[in-house]
DNA sequence: CCGGTTGTAACCGAAGATGTTACAGCGAGG
DNA sequence: CCTCGCTGTAACATCTTCGGTTACAACCGG
């Protein structure tokens, strides 16, 4: 499985979350989400808080603790999540700075940022329209 | 270093090709290209040799040996490059299967499969509009 | 055959992702 | 005000990947 799994796990937790609310059963545990993750509650508690710190989802604690969304399903985007969980970009620049003496070194990496930059734009207005609801109604239809 | 630089050595190797020839230069070595990009020659014939792969670079052994552009620079394309180096797409799936008695579970693999397939494609349309010509002039302009 | 370069394998260290254990902190409810 | 359950986080163990390095066989023009 290639790396970055994290926009996964933090979109599964909010689809799952929202359905849950509608249930009636709006606080989940991050014992709960990871249940249905399938991994640690410790990874679900550290993606939960950074969806937190970016305004997502609340949290409770003391006796029935647990996690819920601050906001409607509708309200969430994908690039707020995108943003919350620091994503790094698709692509990165020269490991080690490339030899300015040459023409093509020189110019290379503020010709490749304003490419990279204009891809990332792209990708981000993608993101900002879908929201956790869209997912929701996509996941609840079984498909092959 | 944040990233695959893997695409970023690719270009700047193909650019730097791209120049040289244009200026008579047509062969260079994995040497020639490595001062250029500030690395290990290895690192470069082991990228030229994927694009070799792929069509857009030839290569010469014995003495005077080295590498040229299969092609014209207007004639590759970065979603080419994409492709000849493998990358991986920017999201991945989870890293262990969800759980599949959940509801969630069970459909957001499909769901966020269909949803992060539009996001690359949308993503290689993108590289396929743009050029190593188009690369190489933008970076001979100095710009801040 | 010689000399220079490619093509690859083997290996290293750093970094990042995932997962696990452990434990202090918090607060709702008794 | 004490208890209990859950959060928040540190520490650590793997595992994988990546850039880099060394070494060496293969190749071929001259």
């Amino acid at each position: 499985m290639s790396a970055n799994s994290r926009m996964t796990v933090a979109v599964h937790a909010l689809a799952w979350m929202a359905l849950a609310e509608r249930r009636g059963h709006a606080v989940l545990t991050s014992a709960e989400v990871a249940a249905s993750v399938n991994t640690n509650p410790v990874i679900i508690r550290r993606c939960l808080g950074d969806l937190r710190e970016a305004g997502l989802v609340r949290v409770r604690h003391g006796t029935g603790a647990g996690w819920s969304l601050a906001r409607a399903p509708e309200a969430i985007t994908l690039l707020q999540v995108h943003d919350a969980i620091g994503q790094q970009p698709p692509f990165g620049l020269h490991a080690s700075e490339p030899n300015l003496e040459c023409p093509v070194g020189k110019g290379i990496r503020p010709a490749l940022s304003r490419l990279y930059g204009g891809i990332e734009q792209t990708m981000r207005r993608e993101l900002a329209a879908i929201s956790i609801a869209d997912v929701l109604r996509d996941t609840l239809q079984a498909r092959p």
